[in-house]
DNA sequence: ATCTTGCGCACTAACACTCGTTAGTAGCCC
DNA sequence: GGGCTACTAACGAGTGTTAGTGCGCAAGAT
């Protein structure tokens, strides 16, 4: 019957992992039925089986593809020759735009990684707190080498992220604001809040 | 035979609430079962209807507090006289403190407000826009009056209530930072990204 | 001071679902 | 013909909530 696989180069559990970020988004990974997600991939809840092992599996696949990408990406911008400042505005635009183009899978990587089983839960946990640790060093550098105001770096950090975060009310109803806009704006406050 | 109504001056409601506040948080409103909540209030499950109508009753109660503590607030900083600047840092205060000193409930309005069931969802909904609104026109008077850089207010109140909402991080791993640390550096942090 | 009444509150049992998941089976494509 | 994959049916557990019952304490009547 109606098979799956919409789109090429995208397996059918590709697809049931993007349908199911869009539901544990709107609904919470607590609320989404299994019968939910299979009506909208246009599938009975039970053949989900034959491309999942489980619910959780799911969640497993999208907080750590998101952990994963933007550690890739600090890896590569902490190798870089450039200014701490503009190290941290790189990365501060990376998840922009990463909350702009891939909304619903950061969204629950950022809300809903608490219903992670053990032991990924503490897995995701420890690669969240090295990630943050990270990004205070980096600040802590930029304090002393005089281009950053001495502010408390985990303070700045925990401002910094949650701040981004915050994307997801603008997602939520497509308002005056340019995603361009929102982006420069957004940058403009949280360096001018680091920068000396 | 057990008798709830451990304190005074707070009704078996009112603890109940406050118990529950504390199973959303940690679990999640969907994931938080009456039985969970009844057993940590020291009752069987059914006995919890004598006091309140639904599990959706308390969401509601937590969510519209949280939501009336603010505008209440925001209404007397707006008749105040100071300067819009110091307006702002009132205002940035308050939430910083709520978020310390009355964390479950303000989570549960951040985060869990989704569940709530319509009307109460539309009505909710309507208060935070609005509140955000003169949050937002606050910032532009500010502006006008060449107390705060050109920044688009909607994105600054984005990044302003983000940030705070973000302490909730915070809680959960007693850090280094003491309370008044983090209060200070924050305000510093926020106000600094308005300053002209 | 004793008896009576009534109400507040917690109990047990149960209902009507919904949940994630498994077993077993049959059709379609290489 | 043999994998894939989708189906139906069912499982056991857990969901919010209601019905009906009885205990115990406070107020009112004698």
């Amino acid at each position: 019957m109606a098979k799956i696989q919409s789109k090429k180069n995208s397996t059918k559990k590709e697809v049931i992992i993007e349908k199911a970020s869009k539901l544990f988004r709107e609904k919470g990974f607590g609320a989404a039925s299994m019968r939910d997600l299979a009506e909208h991939v246009g599938v009975e809840a039970a053949s989900l089986y034959n491309h999942i092992q489980s619910k959780s599996e799911i969640l497993q696949a999208i907080c750590f593809r998101v952990a994963n990408e933007f550690m890739t990406n600090l890896e590569a911008v902490e190798a870089s020759h450039q200014t701490t400042l503009r190290k941290m505005e790189a990365i501060i635009r990376v998840h922009i735009r990463m909350m702009l183009d891939q909304y619903e899978f950061v969204y629950i990587a950022d809300h809903e990684w608490r219903h992670l089983p053990e032991p990924y839960l503490s897995n995701f946990l420890n690669q969240r707190r090295s990630y943050r640790k990270r990004l205070g060093d980096l600040i802590e550098e930029g304090i002393g080498k005089g281009e950053m105001k001495a502010i408390e770096p985990y303070t700045a950090v925990l401002v910094i992220l949650s701040a981004i975060s915050g994307i997801d009310s603008w997602q939520r109803s497509r308002k005056s604001t340019s995603a361009e806009a929102l982006e420069a704006n957004m940058v403009k406050f949280l360096i001018e809040g680091l920068k000396k």
